[in-house]
DNA sequence: GGAGTGGGTTTACAAGCGTTAAGTTACACC
DNA sequence: GGTGTAACTTAACGCTTGTAAACCCACTCC
């Protein structure tokens, strides 16, 4: 099923070549650790390219990032811990996205809230297989790897991104914006809202989607007072 | 990445051995599209038992399906073909659930409609792997394949669902009890709050969801007065 | 009752995969 | 200036995968 064994469908060019010529120099002595960037780094490049996390192969970051296959070992344990650090690295890039979002609008709560759901949504746009990695890869919970990050470090990572958003919506409560009474469910409420419509246009970018569906489930989902 | 080719994490037990003994009596002469069916069955078991796609492999499937391998391609032109036809028959379960649950239900316009949402999401509970290959698989457009359901196709079959789901709020309207003024665009963030939802139950099944998540979701999307 | 064919099976191949074991090379340190 | 070891590479194994080619076999039809 991998893209790979599908000889006679492999019209498709390789994804993972290394960049051309850059012949690797080993890394000084004391900074192997340079190389697990690397490799993270290839891994989401191979991901972004192929869309598929399937597509994601020890071999196939391996050649992205210029090295051999069995270098990898020296720095994960397995394929799948490949994946799970683009995974951190790519919530590591929401959270800040959203930080950010918050900090720069200064245009009162509700203003703040949409920007917030704004750079979530944008985010999941601009890396819509990341984002598929991140919240549709099922970790499962292998008791026996020496991985740390596991589903629940996912599930606490995105835990993050909600007390963003659940202090957006406190404010919105404060400022009299928003009718919510339970701002904790609620911001559940709209995160969910939001996580559909963002995986769902990572799925399928073609949908016929109302033009102003952003705001408009934000708005409902906050209840922020449509008059205003 | 298969978990065929992790022969060192092979502790999984293989999931797709014949049903034990059974051997099959090959069909008489007209009805050869008897195991089309029989494949399909045996690929949507495949699927709830490994619980991700890529285990859905033409030889697992055959095993299954106590067939070789090669027979499946009188009936289908290669595996992911097989996967589409499993998702076709899912949209079609959906469908007839969502139905059912707008016919059974006399409650009244909100109760019907919160009857269709906890119709939608209880069969995204019961096969969250045929959910996540539903509405999460990427359905690439591949001009040169002689199978007929495409991405577009399976964006029609969600379609459908998303009728029901409209009818149901306008009821409401009619009724009083929602104040949406915007049917198509309140039904497709409706829809898109419940695939939100469902689809992150399919994926981490404990997260602590407010209780009355799904009541939630749906009395804000949809507009329905609190007070009622 | 022989021919033809639908409904499969057997066998085989090449490719890609994860993983192990055995090198190799360059640098830090005594 | 030799030695040890970190940072890799080469080579190879065993496995699964998709797929093509050839074959078999029961049944229908003339």
């Amino acid at each position: 099923m991998s893209a790979a064994a599908h000889p006679a469908s492999a019209s498709v060019a390789r994804v993972s070549t290394p960049p051309e010529g850059h012949t690797r120099t080993r890394n000084p002595r004391g900074q192997g650790d340079r190389l697990r960037d690397e490799i993270v780094a290839a891994a989401a490049a191979v991901l972004d390219e192929a869309g598929t996390a399937e597509a994601v192969t020890l071999r196939a970051v391996a050649r992205r990032a210029g090295i051999s296959a069995p270098s990898i070992y020296r720095h994960f344990p397995d394929p799948p811990a490949i994946l799970l650090a683009v995974a951190q690295e790519a919530f590591e890039m929401l959270r800040h996205r959203l930080a950010e979002a918050a900090e720069s609008e200064r245009g009162g709560p509700t203003a703040r809230l949409q920007a917030v759901c704004g750079g979530y949504l944008r985010f999941a746009e601009e890396h819509p297989s990341r984002y598929r990695v991140m919240f549709g890869g099922v970790w499962r919970a292998d008791p026996d790897r020496g991985d740390s990050l596991t589903e629940a470090s996912v599930l606490a990572l995105g835990a993050e991104a909600l007390e963003v958003l659940a202090a957006g919506l406190a404010e919105c409560v404060a400022d009299g914006t928003s009718l919510s009474t339970d701002v904790r469910a609620d911001a559940t409420a709209l995160w969910l809202g939001l996580h559909g419509l963002a995986h769902q246009r990572a799925v399928a970018a073609r949908f016929p989607w109302p033009e102003d569906i952003e705001t408009r489930m934000v708005r409902l989902l906050a209840s922020l007072d449509p008059a205003r």
